[in-house]
Order: structure tokens, then sequence, then C-alpha cells
DNA sequence: GTCTATAAAGCGATAGAC
DNA sequence: GTCTATCGCTTTATAGAC
């Protein structure tokens, strides 16, 4: 629901219908109200990412293959581009002064270990760093055209791309 | 509003402590209220980027002066980074199923008058539309890590770059 | 642990005085 | 054209029965 309808426009009920839940068990699993509720899915997206991406960008013993490994997830993660990123639409609006930490963790981490691993599949010290950069901004806006479209196949391709410009020949 | 805040978020209270209008003078001026006007906020939008982007993109003689005005107008418009895109917002969140045509649109003719104008500049035909894509895609990812990490020179970068691969050397 | 009932505040929108 | 007052509804959050 935060996904899609953003911070403010999760609505509590909106989330009790979705969840079947009525408003006192939310209350009961999340003392801390929506707020807590936010908190908590971006813990949990951060784990998966940190799991899913992070660690095998930086554990590879192939570098080439964790950065691989990295497209492949984040393709499933995000449906082909039917999913859109809840960090990056927290980014844009008024919740990411609320969320500052978490979001800006997200995007760091990620940028950090991409940039190690595309230094190490053999890309120079800067190069890497500007890719880095570039890839992770290639997702989060190809994430927008294709809701923009309607159309996720213009995710599929810009990952195709990017992917492209990781590998060195 | 709309932009810092998303649809849902930017209230009317919001609105008129932004304004300095009462709720009376909205209606007056809008009398569809709220969803009109974001609609009309949108037609604003499209009609600064027709007229001070996708215009000089198509129409100038010298296709590459065309892609600098554009680079140059995108940094403007955009504070460096400092402002985000309402239509990406709009994009991300449910917003998009009630602004259809316009976030759709807007994003449509960007790309088109961009292709061709790089087709122009002595890009191949598949090139220029898939650096196209990249390039506004570029530009909407540079746009949420600059926010996400609160610094707009990730977007000033991540420009310079994409204006860099524009250029046919 | 889940529910219903309810509170207090905020929401979009309207009416009508001026 | 702008204001205040108000409507009806939804919001987040709480209380208390079961």
């Amino acid at each position: 629901m935060f996904r899609t309808h953003g911070y403010e426009g999760a609505s509590l009920t909106l989330i009790t219908a979705a969840t079947g839940l009525g408003k006192g068990s939310l209350y009961h699993l999340f003392p801390g109200g929506k707020a807590q509720m936010a908190r908590d899915v971006l813990t949990e997206i951060d784990r998966w990412f940190e799991r899913e991406v992070f660690a095998p960008l930086r554990d590879s013993a192939d570098a080439q293959a964790g950065i691989a490994h990295m497209f492949k997830a984040t393709d499933a993660y995000f449906r082909s581009g039917r999913r859109v990123c809840l960090v990056g639409v927290f980014a844009l609006g008024a919740a990411r002064d609320e969320f500052t930490d978490a979001v800006q963790g997200y995007f760091e981490r990620w940028r950090e270990a991409l940039a190690a691993a595309l230094r190490r599949a053999g890309h120079a010290r800067g190069a890497a760093a500007e890719l880095a950069e570039d890839i992770l901004a290639g997702i989060q806006g190809a994430l927008v055209l294709a809701r923009a479209a309607n159309d996720p196949k213009v995710f599929s391709r810009a990952l195709a791309r990017l992917k492209r410009r990781a590998t060195i020949p």
C-alpha cells in the first residue's frame, strides 16, 4: 500500500482492507501506528536488498557474477517494471524527511557495493563510481517511465542496456 | 505543493497557506476543486516544456544546439537538482490513473522530440531511440537519487554525463 | 489477539455574507 | 472576488468488550 499509494495516500482503511486486519489488530502489532508500519516496511526492504543484492555484490568471488546477480534480482524484485520502488517514492515526497536514514542508506549502500564490484570487475576507479550512479539512476528513472507509459517493457529494455554498460567485453 | 507533497499529500490547508487564498477563493478560481488545480498545473508544466524544451528540440536548425538547450533548460527547471519532477511524482503514485493522459503525454513527447533531434545530430536511428530513453530515465532517476541523498550535485553530475553521451565527438 | 465503537482532528467541498 | 462558517466524510488513534 505504501508503494502504490505513497506514505500519505496509504490510509489505514486501505491497509485494513489489504491485510484483512482491523485497526485494533494493526495497532496491537504496530503500536507506533502508520509511522512504525512504514519504518518496519523500510527495514524489511533493506534486509531483502542487503541479502539478495548488496551482499552478493560485495562477496562474490567473481565480481561480474555478482553484478549479473544484481540485475537478475532487481528485475525480479520490481516485477520486470510492473512494480515501483517504495524507497524511491518516499525519496521524492515529504516522507523523505521522516525516514531520512532509511532512504539515504538504501541508495548509498547500493551505490557503494555496486561501485566496488564494478572496480573489481575491471572498471577504472572513477569510471566505476560514475557508472554505479548511472545504473542506480537508470533503474529508478526507468521505473518512473515504465509506470508513466504503463508499459513494463520500458523497464526491461533499460535494465538490459544498463547491464551491457556494466559488462567489460 | 503537488510537487513536494504529492497529489494526496497536498491538502487544501497546505495550498491555502502557500497561496494566501482562502478556500472560497480557491473554489472560485478552480470550480473543479483539487483535481482541477492539479490538471491546470499539469497543463502549465506541459506548456512550459513544449515551449522551452520540446519545440527547440524539434525546430532547431542545429540539432546539437537544440539538445544543448534542452540540458540547460532542464537544469534550470529542476533547480540543479533541488526540485523534483511533479510529473514523475504523479507517475509513481495512484494519481497516475486520474491524470493518465497528461503524465503519459509529457514523457512521450519529450522522448520523441529528443530521439528525433539525436537522429538529426548524427546518431543512428536505433541508437537515438535508446539514448533518448536513457536520458529521460537518467534525469528522472537522478532527481530521485539527489533528493534521497539530499545532495543536488548528484543531479548535476548525472546531467553532465548524459549530455556527454548525447554529444557526437 | 481481534473486534467494534468512538474520539478528535483534518479532509474536500459548499453556502452565503460582504 | 474573498472571506467565514459549516457540512459530511475520512483520517489517525484509542478504549474496551470478547
